[in-house]
DNA sequence: CTCAAGTGAATGAATGGTCATTCATTTTGC
DNA sequence: GCAAAATGAATGACCATTCATTCACTTGAG
């Protein structure tokens, strides 16, 4: 666009291409899957040359993991901001659980490259681990605990067993949304997720 | 292996070879992931010529398929077999859930290949979900509506969901336990996420 | 102001390596 | 000997990555 004055111009130019190639890998691996888009296809979706990807990535894996890194890191520091005001342990959970379906829930393809994509390689899954997800995941058994020492949950139960189970069942809610020919809103299923994580099927 | 006798024979061996095939396959897939895995690595692993793969299945994707379809028949088969005897609902899911990570925690390769190779393609997981999939989750969901009439669950929850909550939760943990470096037993956290399923975490 | 030289971003054709699949030939079992 | 089964070298596609070249723009000398 349109470009002029110094320095300061070119590295915002460069900033923004940056962010073209990743939204088109979000596209473009959502449809096709990782191993099967090709970078011509991302550079084509990006209207850029194929050799201009590597000015900005070294490979179509650094594409992949800047995906991952940059929405983690976004959605766990949005999360820790999210809940810090709140007091009770079950109230963090149901805003963390809105949350986490909500992002996803408003973003179709990049929900497809999170729940699909990611999953396709124990590599990937370590690497995503490491990236953030653990992190996640002890946020969720940190709440637990809280909720524990307030006297809100059973003292009985493990921590880190529960927060699995938590964030288990939310993610398959995207996961059958993803597959689901249906359109429907996706956010609204945490509050059917907690209401049985926190009370149970069981009649009372 | 011993092949002998006659046309009865070479039809077993032939079975035989297929089913080599497909061992070695798990192995070669849950180890290197199902795109990096070469068709020679799997006709190496299981002590054939490249070429014979071919004499019996069409090709490396069918080899997938055969061992999603063959894992998930025997599974729901026997899952049914398993629970017909049991009145309870509440029993049956029982059942179902320690069945469930029994037959995946005793074979770390082939829980490889479904909660990883299977989850990386959507086309995997529309095929998965036509081979069987469904129906399992379908048994789930029957069953808990079998146990709101019996009283025993509560009956202002939606089955489907309820079901999606299980199975998700099930799945996480064998996710978990694939990831982990520590060799723990899979089976015992039947006890633990139902115990959650049932009563849920919030204090009584 | 004007234009020649300089700069580095962008291009896309070429490269090199990787496999899935095929098939002419060999081996095996009877 | 002869089917059937097995072999493995050869084939043909495919694609990530590279790099020589182009091009748009800036700079600064006159």
């Amino acid at each position: 666009m349109a470009a002029s004055r110094t320095a300061d111009v070119s590295a915002r130019s460069g900033t923004d291409k940056r962010e073209a190639i990743i939204r088109a890998a979000i596209r473009v691996f959502a449809r096709k899957g990782y191993f099967s888009s090709k970078v011509s296809d991302i550079a084509g979706q990006a209207k850029i040359a194929d050799g201009t990807v590597y000015l900005y990535f070294k490979s179509k894996e650094e594409i992949l993991h800047s995906i991952f890194n940059r929405m983690m890191e976004s959605f766990i520091s949005d999360g820790k901001k999210e809940i810090e005001g709140i007091e009770r342990a079950d109230e963090k959970l149901r805003r963390i659980s809105e949350l986490h379906l909500e992002r996803l829930g408003a973003d179709r393809d990049l929900a497809i490259v999170f729940q699909v994509q990611l999953r396709g390689s124990i590599k990937f899954m370590r690497e995503f681990s490491a990236a953030g997800f653990a992190e996640y995941l002890d946020i969720i058994r940190k709440t637990i605990s809280e909720g524990q020492k307030q006297g809100i949950f059973r003292k009985d139960l493990n921590p880190v067993v529960c927060s699995k189970i938590l964030f288990g069942a939310l993610d398959e809610m995207v996961t059958n949304w993803i597959l689901s020919k249906k359109k429907f809103e996706l956010a609204p299923a945490a509050g059917e997720v907690l209401d049985v994580f926190f009370n149970g099927v069981a009649r009372a």
